[in-house]
DNA sequence: CGAGCTCCTTAACATCGTTAAATAGATTAA
DNA sequence: TTAATCTATTTAACGATGTTAAGGAGCTCG
């Protein structure tokens, strides 16, 4: 009845942050929807159609957050854009897996994309050099969160083999010094490495304005 | 008979160069080795842990591409580091995915990273930012090649949607010039862009070196 | 010779994405 | 008003998947 692309895929999300993307399953979802699994395909051509639907979903509610603001320094933006992006990853479970692995085909998409880049242009980049400055700070924030949602999954819960003690204990303590200690600054913070990462990706664009790039 | 890890495991990322992943199934790998499907149960406690073999195994052969040479400035080293990352990641189909959703538990892979370490804490960097550095090259080289990956598949073909003339068809022409532009870039010369980008994040490396991170 | 271990097969299960066909309800046309 | 058409769903089924249980062949060693 009151059943159309839009709850089908809202529904979706709130069974994604509950099963996650492997647990996402057609007879699930059409469960929650007091339906059987095949209505789905009246709304959507298959399971893929209807992940990329959601995947921009997400993308469409949460662009607002990674938009130029005029008045804004190109700089300060790219750091809101880079962690404006990293907070509409993590909206959702697998928030970044489920966008790595989707063909973001909605148009409303372009425009955001067109005042990105214009940001850049007008601050004196090469159109070339703002897809690199941009994309780069995009391959970042989703490797990046990639691995975050590895190990946190959702909010909160860790996955054992993550556990500090555990990878202590298949490392060693002495012949490995530094890889030990890696694994307090991997594991815990994300929010503060990703911002230093995220300065430190900003700070090369900044110094290789000038110098075009290719050289 | 003669059939072990290291035999499944191989015969395993030939099967990933052809089908893929998503189509990496039990029954088409114990075909090729000329038994039945629950034979590879006896070798691994289940699929995911023989994807994560395979992980490893990828990463195990590679590694030497990746080691720092004791002779080489550490700015140097780091960009021969992102370029042997995607070279590995671009060994198999798939192969930024299939590393990226899976536990690097292989011990022999904190050697290498203790030395990619102590790379940076020996040119003067804090343990920290060290990892940082080390952790943003790793998580723009996976982004990337995930993007790459979505778009090539394997070598030369292409995927339909990501044609230009497509994409030039959902833009229009006159509304979003630097959004259509950019597809030149985005979707070409993989190479070339991913050099740039990786030069960008060793420069921002090199610039907030002396100031601390967090600062 | 026989017990036990290693490695594989046969058989089966639940579950999955997906398709075909039937069907109820609403809308439209005659 | 009735017949036809369209929309949105159900029922039934298919082939395929990961995985488990049980059994059996072949080897090793007491």
């Amino acid at each position: 009845m009151a059943l159309d692309r839009t709850i089908v895929t809202a529904v979706a999300l709130e069974l994604l942050d509950e099963v996650g993307l492997e647990g996402l399953t057609l007879r699930q979802l059409a469960a929650r929807l007091k339906v059987k699994a095949p209505a789905i395909y009246w709304h959507f051509k298959n399971k893929q159609d209807l992940i990329d639907e959601m995947a921009s979903s997400v993308f469409r509610n949460g662009v607002r957050q990674i938009i130029p603001t005029p008045g804004m320094k190109w700089d300060r933006w790219a750091i809101a854009y880079g962690t404006g992006l990293r907070r509409i990853l993590l909206l959702h479970r697998d928030g970044a897996k489920m966008i790595s692995g989707t063909r973001l085909t909605d148009n409303s998409l372009y425009e955001p994309m067109e005042m990105a880049l214009r940001k850049f242009v007008d601050a004196g980049f090469s159109t070339y050099f703002a897809v690199v400055a941009l994309s780069t700070i995009y391959s970042y924030v989703v490797g990046f969160v990639i691995e975050e949602q590895a190990v946190h999954r959702f909010h909160g819960e860790r996955i054992e083999s993550y556990e500090p003690q555990q990878r202590a204990l298949r490392i060693g303590t002495d012949r490995l010094p530094l890889a030990l200690k890696a694994g307090d600054y991997l594991f815990s913070n994300f929010d503060r490495r990703f911002k230093d990462g995220l300065k430190l990706v900003v700070k090369g664009i900044a110094i290789r304005r000038g110098s075009e790039a290719g050289t």
